[in-house]
DNA sequence: ATGGTGGAAAGTCCA
């Protein structure tokens, strides 16, 4: 079984790009971020027509997530449990979507930028990865053989090598010690982040910048991760970064990261 | 030109 996360940046403007490439790539099950459309307007005749159904979770042009899946999809849940609210008044943003596909536990994940270290959003963002940890270290302890991926943009750069020059992130997000606590603590509720254990080569990016050539001078991040049950790890074969989907027109500014499973 | 790109209730917010 093939699974693959992929903030698209946008559904809609993306769907032929996003069924030409899980036909091309044989993938079974897609996390998809940043759909940005509400349910009603997310495109899915094309998927349903390629054996793909859909669960999708989108309130306004903000936000939005799915899971893809052509392997069965039960059991949706939409938000995680506790998934703290935004703003005032306060809304739980649709950043969170699970679901069970071949025997899988599945979550898209679009975890909250933070904007600025002293911003509002970063508390919330902070907040939002602390409550992720603490629903995903109960759904591992109810079942320690359970098969759980936890995949997704999480907007965080876990090692300086993760992004391009850390020179130009000091007393920014996506690099504070405190982002990257949050980020670890998933490994003490007994989750390994797969993708860095299969690549651990640097200046493996998987974001770049639309502006300033980022991509031709692959100038990017490594900010999209899959967290995976012990279970799921154990069956988790290979990684592939498929960076060749930045490239070309219409690409979004995030590529697929794919997880091949045994069996 | 100093947001230089791209996507979204269409005017500004978000990344």
């Amino acid at each position: 079984m093939r699974i693959a996360t992929w903030n698209v940046n946008s559904a809609r403007t993306r769907a032929d790009r996003m069924l030409a490439w899980l036909e091309r790539t044989g993938t079974d099950v897609l996390a998809v971020q940043e759909t940005k459309c509400r349910d009603d307007q997310f495109p899915y005749l094309p998927f349903e027509a390629a054996g793909y159904e859909v669960a999708h979770l989108g309130l306004n042009q903000w936000n939005g997530v799915a899971i893809l899946s052509r392997v069965g999809i039960e059991d949706v849940e939409r938000h995680f449990p506790a998934q703290p609210a935004y703003g005032d008044p306060g809304v739980v943003e649709p950043r969170a979507i699970g679901a069970t596909c071949g025997g899988v536990r599945v979550w898209s994940l679009y975890v909250p930028n933070g904007r600025e270290i002293d911003h509002a959003h970063y508390a919330y963002k902070l907040e939002w990865l602390a409550r992720l940890e603490e629903a995903a270290a109960a759904w591992l302890g109810q079942d320690p053989a359970a098969q759980v991926a936890l995949m997704g943009d999480w907007n965080v750069a876990p090692l300086d090598t993760d992004v391009w020059d850390p020179s130009r992130f000091v007393g920014r997000t996506h690099v504070s010690p405190a982002e990257r606590d949050a980020f670890a603590a998933f490994a003490a509720a007994g989750y390994t982040e797969i993708t860095r254990e299969l690549v651990p080569e640097v200046n493996r990016y998987t974001y770049w910048d639309y502006q300033q050539l980022r991509f031709p001078r692959n100038e990017g991040m490594r900010i999209d991760f899959a967290w995976t049950t012990p279970a799921l790890r154990a069956r988790v074969d290979r990684v592939t970064i498929d960076r060749d989907e930045r490239k070309g027109k219409g690409a979004s500014d995030h590529v697929p990261v794919v997880l091949d499973l045994a069996g």
